[in-house]
DNA sequence: CCTCGCTCATTTTTT
DNA sequence: ATGAGCGAGG
């Protein structure tokens, strides 16, 4: 069975699709069919025999480049499988384990996720006293947002906090300590961050040797989203693919919404410094939406401060259903007028739960509509957010593997001793100082002094014994951890019993895992992504669902039916952007992001009365991004919108 | 010196 | 629901 690419692609997505050497930039509007150019180029290189193993797919998600390695061997045939795919950070992390003793690395390191490298930040502020001694000081969570900021966005410490946080310029000598502190202890521990995966990854590219072994090894990129890499992100490419120059790289302008990450729309331009040669492919028929919800997103981005590209048009998707912008009077009943017209596709249009989606900025917009899908029992699994792996419970689990793995993580460390009754952090730090010049980094019972944690010292040691013995599969590990940290759990939380059905849950995702390694990496760089509210097991999720999801974690989806809830200043544009003009351009495109997900349905929806968090009600008109839509019959308007 | 429990304030988006 | 800040008590 051959594949007709001339046929079931339009002629610039077959030119995507058959050029093979050569450095390509895809400019893909929404919906014009960028998933579909990328898993036929992967089937066609793999179809004309490029080994696989050669072609690197880089992706926002592993989800993302999972499934479309999936669709392409659909397509052709299973070597599409043996691709090699996933994200930066991803790809980073397996290269640095291989090679990065070449840069002075061991391969045993471990990974901090945000909240890790947090505590590790709180612990070397309380260590050098600033907490303390200084009023104001920025917290742990600030101090990470900075840093992250400046290796990001490639600026030095002092123009970051005149730029973003001029209340702490005055602070510059003790940050910049910090910083340095936060380097050194991260060496030390064995410890990388995210971002680190990313300079680090790009350091191990610049050792010549490296760099031909790996250019040698993968002779065709592509990179998905590309909008929404920063400039680290576009230097990697360069050093990967520079070699051989056969790059391709597809984004949409419109859609770049990670710039508080630092990506940057900018990079195309660095992308044309680094490869002259680049040529520009643009799709632009759209085929995912109706003309009718294609005119609306065209007008949301009618004010927008950059004019990325011309409008998105269909000629194939006619439909007659026009888009709505309903107002409420309460959230309440925003959620009942979502909860009711859901029901009635479901129930007399037959259209499948999975076809729907509700999308909002910001993770709690939804709570209210949570509660009314629970009471008339409509199943949902809810994306974006507070996840799973970063709750406490689960934490503190994962922190007794992780020492495991990597006996010098501290991080970890001071996490597990923490929960000992009477332990603090500084009690934790001298334990963990002798901990480190022991032969045997498991034998607590050696430690001299702390004679008040003789016994939980001496548990924990036993603990260990069984763990650490051998090559045991994680789930033999975390079921004896479990046992371990039962009384803990129950003494620490009232609410137990919920947090031990999470824990569960774990156990179900390790048991898939054969090394522990391996499981440690997917927890920090591709953790199961529904957050804790929904649900959570593959089983479930395989379920008829509704989904609930953030606009950032629906990002390359689409529905028959899109909700975009929560349409109202103060939540979406969310409130800390609209001062700055780059800033609310960005949550424009947000909101562009969010309509262009529907092909059939689109309803937006606002309350003209919200809750704080005491039960007072505020006023809060619908969204100026919605102000567009009120001319030229774009929108039917339903409910109370006589504010708008 | 250190931990623990109380109170008050606070929540963007994600690898 | 969580985190920081503060003061009491071990």
């Amino acid at each position: 069975m051959k594949i007709d690419y001339e046929k079931e692609l339009n002629p610039a997505q077959y030119e995507a699709v058959t050029r093979r050497e050569g450095v390509f930039l895809v400019i893909a509007g929404a919906g014009s069919g960028k998933t579909r150019t990328l898993v036929y180029r992967v089937a066609k290189l793999v179809e004309s025999d490029i080994p696989p193993e050669s072609i690197l797919l880089l992706t926002f998600t592993r989800k993302a480049s999972l499934e479309m390695l999936h669709r392409s061997s659909m397509l052709a045939d299973d070597r599409c499988n043996r691709v090699s795919g996933g994200t930066f950070h991803s790809v980073g992390n397996l290269l640095l384990r291989k090679y990065g003793s070449a840069i002075g690395m061991s391969p045993g390191f471990t990974i901090l996720d945000s909240s890790d490298s947090q505590d590790c930040l709180g612990i070397l502020k309380t260590e050098k006293g600033y907490g303390k001694e200084i009023k104001n000081f920025p917290k742990k969570s600030t101090l990470s947002a900075i840093f992250s900021f400046s290796i990001n966005k490639r600026m030095p410490l002092n123009l970051v906090l005149a730029k973003a946080y001029p209340q702490f310029l005055f602070l510059l000598e003790e940050i910049t300590h910090l910083k340095a502190a936060y380097s050194e202890y991260k060496k030390k521990h064995n410890l990388v961050d995210y971002d680190d995966l990313l300079v680090l990854f790009k350091e191990l590219l610049e050792s010549p040797e490296i760099q031909e072994k790996v250019q040698r090894q993968y002779r065709f990129l592509m990179v998905d989203e590309y909008q929404d890499t920063n400039i680290l992100q576009a230097e990697i490419i360069n050093l990967l693919g520079r070699g051989h120059n056969n790059i391709m790289a597809v984004g949409d302008p419109a859609q770049c919404i990670y710039s508080f990450r630092g990506a940057n729309f900018g990079n195309i331009m660095e992308f044309e410094r680094f490869f002259p040669d680049l040529q520009v492919i643009k799709l632009e028929e759209n085929y995912r939406s109706t003309q009718k919800i294609l005119d609306v997103c065209n007008a949301l981005m009618a004010p927008a401060r950059e004019k990325f590209a011309k409008n998105l048009f269909s000629k194939i998707k006619k439909g007659k259903e026009v888009p709505a912008v309903v107002g409420s009077d309460s959230p309440a009943e925003e959620a009942y007028f979502i909860v009711d017209t859901i029901e009635e596709l479901t129930h007399t249009l037959s259209l499948p739960l999975n076809d729907i989606a509700v999308l909002f900025r910001n993770s709690f917009h939804s709570f209210e509509l949570e509660l009314e899908l629970n009471k008339r029992n409509i199943h949902f699994v809810k994306y974006g957010g507070f996840k799973f792996v970063e709750t406490a419970h689960i934490k503190d689990v994962v922190s007794h593997l992780r020492v495991v793995a990597n006996p010098n993580d501290a991080v970890s460390w001071t996490r597990l001793l923490l929960l000992m009754d009477g332990m603090g952090p500084k009690t934790a730090a001298k334990v963990i100082q002798q901990i480190q010049a022991l032969e045997n980094p498991f034998a607590l019972t050696k430690l001299k002094g702390f004679e008040k944690f003789r016994k939980p010292l001496h548990d924990l040691e036993q603990l260990f014994r069984h763990i650490t013995a051998a090559d045991r599969p994680p789930s033999l590990i975390i079921e004896k951890v479990l046992d371990y940290y039962n009384p803990a759990l129950e003494s620490k939380y009232d609410d137990f019993p919920k947090r031990k059905r999470d824990l569960d849950q774990f156990l179900g995702i390790a048991a898939k895992y054969k090394k522990l390694d391996q499981l440690l990496a997917d927890m920090a760089l591709e953790p199961p992504n529904a957050s804790r509210n929904g649900a959570l097991a593959d089983a479930k999720t395989r379920e008829e669902h509704l989904v609930l999801s953030t606009v950032h974690s629906a990002k390359g989806l689409e529905w028959h039916t899109v909700f975009v809830m929560g349409a109202n200043e103060g939540s979406f544009p969310n409130p800390y952007a609209v001062e700055d003009e780059e800033e609310l351009e960005e949550e424009r495109r947000l909101f562009y992001v969010a309509a262009t997900r529907a092909k059939e349905r689109l309803y937006f929806t606002f309350s003209t009365l919200k809750k704080d968090r005491y039960g007072n009600f505020y006023s809060a008109p619908p969204s100026q991004f919605l102000h567009p839509l009120r001319e030229n019959g774009l929108v039917k308007k339903l409910g109370s919108w006589e504010y708008f």
